[in-house]
DNA sequence: ACCTGGCCGTGACAAATGTCCCGGGTGCCT
DNA sequence: AGGCACCCGGGACATTTGTCACGGCCAGGT
């Protein structure tokens, strides 16, 4: 039997999910959150063989929780299941040291294959999402730079930018401007965009 | 046996759902799209007792496409399944003629359930959502203020907006002046996230 | 020891944005 | 006929934003 751990937000989705898999007949779901932050605790309590991923949660990112796995759960393998197929995202997951990574678009019925394979110590990626991760390249900015995008989501102004980072406004333009440049963009609300469609941020 | 129409952009939701509501022993699952304007389409041919519509779909609204539904295939009764508990999007579902809303949390259980009763001819409604749409009171923005809106996400110059609305630039700054001030923020893209939150737009 | 790159800041400037006036036109309701 | 709301535009103005040039500090690599 193939335990599994199954982190997603969205209450449907988890539990569709859950049902799914655990009508597989060689595969136990035996354990399920809702949170990014509960996901170590219920590892550590319910010893999966898998951990299946969500990236956008609450409380803590699946992929930072992935590499949190890795150092305190190391025998669970993960699996990303995410809604964005963003390069970025796929190269963290696998500097995170994910053993694979599925888009939730595409069939159900992938779904316990994948678990399979990646117990089998195999790597489960799709090819074209690689191909566009590779070519994307790595991530350009830098920490500050991330930031203060990060922080300028939802309408913030400069001066809200530069409080919540402890910052000058000056310094805040400074980093925005450079973002801006490094993405191609035209304006923060561009460079948002962009920086977010690959999965920087 | 209950015809359904299953409407979801997500190919692993999509499938889940028509799985899980295929096993319940008065549902079949007559057709499956995910695509907004392939709705219509496939409820003239599969002729669906009820329609389960994400709003969010490519091509046409879930909530556009329970408009046509009712004009359309007027036995057929629409449940709409969102990810965002919205007050506008509710008041915009029972306006176009939706039996039901529900959110993509809460358990899986409930939805063959919610299937049944709006089949019924009963009406299915979070009680702390119509609360919440009740209370928000309705859209105030005007026509031209939403469109103004919508053109500016994703980071486009008041140029861009004025461009694809065909209007001059001064028209389209004071479209946004307006809605600033009717969602009480202080720049557009604040603007834009509480009219999305409140699911104007 | 030097260079590089990230970090943090200032000052000045041009461009974009938001606000407040104003005008005219239309259609709808009373 | 008047009032009202929406549509469309112009002009002037203050504010915000984005750019550029320029400092200094610190850590790492050669």
């Amino acid at each position: 039997m193939i335990r599994l751990l199954l982190a997603e937000d969205q209450g449907m989705m988890r539990g569709a999910l859950a049902l799914l898999l655990g009508m597989e007949h060689d595969i136990e779901v035996v354990a399920q959150v809702g949170r990014g932050d509960e996901i170590v605790d219920a590892a550590l309590v319910a010893r999966p063989d898998v951990a299946l991923l969500d990236i956008e949660l609450p409380g803590r990112s699946g992929l930072d929780a992935a590499a949190d796995l890795r150092d305190e759960v190391p025998d669970c393998r993960v699996l990303i299941l995410t809604t964005f197929g963003r390069p970025g995202y796929l190269r963290r997951a696998m500097e995170a040291g994910a053993a694979g990574f599925l888009v939730k678009d595409g069939p159900v019925e992938d779904l316990a294959e994948a678990v399979r394979q990646v117990l089998r110590g195999e790597t489960v990626i799709d090819p074209a999402l690689a191909a566009a991760a590779l070519s994307a390249g790595p991530n350009p900015l830098t920490g500050r730079e991330r930031d203060a995008l990060a922080a300028s989501v939802d309408g913030a102004t400069i001066a809200d930018i530069a409080a919540s980072l402890h910052l000058s406004e000056s310094t805040v333009r400074n980093y925005l401007s450079s973002a801006i440049g490094k993405t191609g963009t035209r304006n923060r609300m561009e460079a948002v965009r962009a920086a977010r469609q690959q999965g920087w941020l």
